[in-house]
DNA sequence: AATCAAACATTGTCGGACAATACGACAATA
DNA sequence: TATTGTCGTATTGTCCGACAATGTTTGATT
């Protein structure tokens, strides 16, 4: 009897056309040939130079703008090379986030060890003009103490100027996201008022451990905060395992 | 002397047909209104719905598959609601780490905090299938001591068992484009004999502190673990502030 | 009922066209 | 000289139409 072949093949995958156009232009950008902030030249020539029609060169270069390797300046139409920064990952990190159906608990884990991190690589690198950013901040805070609204709009400010100053811009990548679907969700705990006040102690606190350049108490400071968080969240009578939800346009 | 008035005006900017398009797709599959796993109907049908022409709606296409929130199953026409998974965010995280030239140290950093804290969470978490997964995985270290590349690789593999051990989306979306950055860098460092050893006893402790459920010895081995990668580069005479490069296909 | 082939539908790509608009140059004016 | 007005040009955004390649469905056949 004569056996068949154990056929060890992979199903054949033609690339499309604009796909293979996409992947150059990616390869070019990435490995430096096109730097950033380099201008590209217009459809037609790139569509000639790849040999595809501009249609296609379109659909490659709208994946590449998604991605946000591409950019075009407000009002322009210059096409210029671009370094994706935190808003970009932060929206697709978003969606998957949202659609995986990750719940706050996910988000606030992830964060209680992100954000004492940053705290702590802050208390060394903090700039004097950073410190005072935290210090208006905080003085804001104080002011708005009756508007919880805009105490969770302060101190998503107030841990953003702290990642920022941690001169860490992986940490800035992997907190930006999570921070902007998860502080929202604390609007309804703010309402309630000792929690306006543990924010502003706490706050204090880490700016008072960020000037005497402390990582040790900045961290365990910020350590504090989100788990305060966590309590408010649950003294709030909301469920910590529920999917986090999509608050975009409606 | 005439004062000219303090123009508050923000930049004038009409939105793009195809950028229309393409948000309020982004809207309908993040509301749920499309749920995930549902297929589209055809281009011609979507443009004729949203009053476009069909490359109009493609452009539209082109940047939400980029995105992560449509796809075609390999081989298929049908586009597909898709729940954008941690390679889609990681390719994007790639590019802006990379791109903005961010260092070894920011990506060692971040992930001095996210390992321990993926490491913790699979202690109280992790299943008897995930425990095997690292056995085996650790037996096959042992039998490629020799082999430094297979080495690393295997230890890639073994923190993101671990990582998904955790049961925590968001850590795992967050470290798995740093780690993919990171970890190819110490080829190098494992070269020299020592690594591979100190890697084999960190597993090895690892994987003991796991099966005991023990979240704390877990977390502390999977920083040393992690600081250990750190000495190793230097040893090895690496600059670890320097920025990390592309490794993609030449 | 299962198999195979033809008809159909859809996608990928192309060629071209046209209005809107950003850009650059040059003249007019203060 | 510096600003403003004007205009021609280049480029983009969008559209129309077409066609080959390739999934998908249907219908005939065994």
């Amino acid at each position: 009897m004569i056996k068949t072949v154990a056929l060890n093949v992979a199903p054949v995958r033609t690339e499309r056309a604009f796909q293979v156009v996409a992947t150059a232009i990616e390869g070019k950008i990435l490995s430096g040939q096109w730097p950033v902030g380099s201008a590209l030249p217009g459809e037609i020539a790139l569509a000639k130079a790849f040999g595809v029609h501009r249609s296609t060169m379109r659909e490659a270069i709208r994946g590449l703008e998604q991605e946000g390797l591409l950019q075009r300046p407000p009002g322009s139409k210059q096409l210029l090379v671009n370094a994706p920064e935190g808003s970009h990952v932060a929206s697709r990190m978003t969606a998957a986030i949202v659609l995986q159906e990750a719940t706050f608990r996910e988000l606030w884990e992830t964060l209680l060890f992100l954000e004492p991190a940053a705290a702590e690589a802050a208390a060394s690198r903090a700039t004097d003009s950073e410190l005072t950013e935290l210090e208006e901040n905080l003085e804001a805070s104080r002011g708005l103490l009756g508007d919880p609204n805009a105490l969770v709009i302060l101190d998503m400010e107030f841990l953003a100027i702290i990642a920022r100053a941690s001169r860490n811009r992986v940490l800035q990548l992997c907190r930006a996201p999570i921070g902007q679907l998860l502080y929202p969700a604390f609007m309804p705990v703010m309402q309630r008022p000792p929690a306006g006040k543990r924010l502003l102690e706490a706050h204090q606190a880490l700016l008072k451990a960020l000037k005497a350049r402390n990582p040790d108490e900045a961290r365990t400071w910020m350590y504090r905060h989100v788990v305060d968080f966590r309590h408010g969240y649950e003294a709030a009578g909301l469920d910590i395992d529920k999917p986090v939800g999509w608050l975009g346009k409606p």
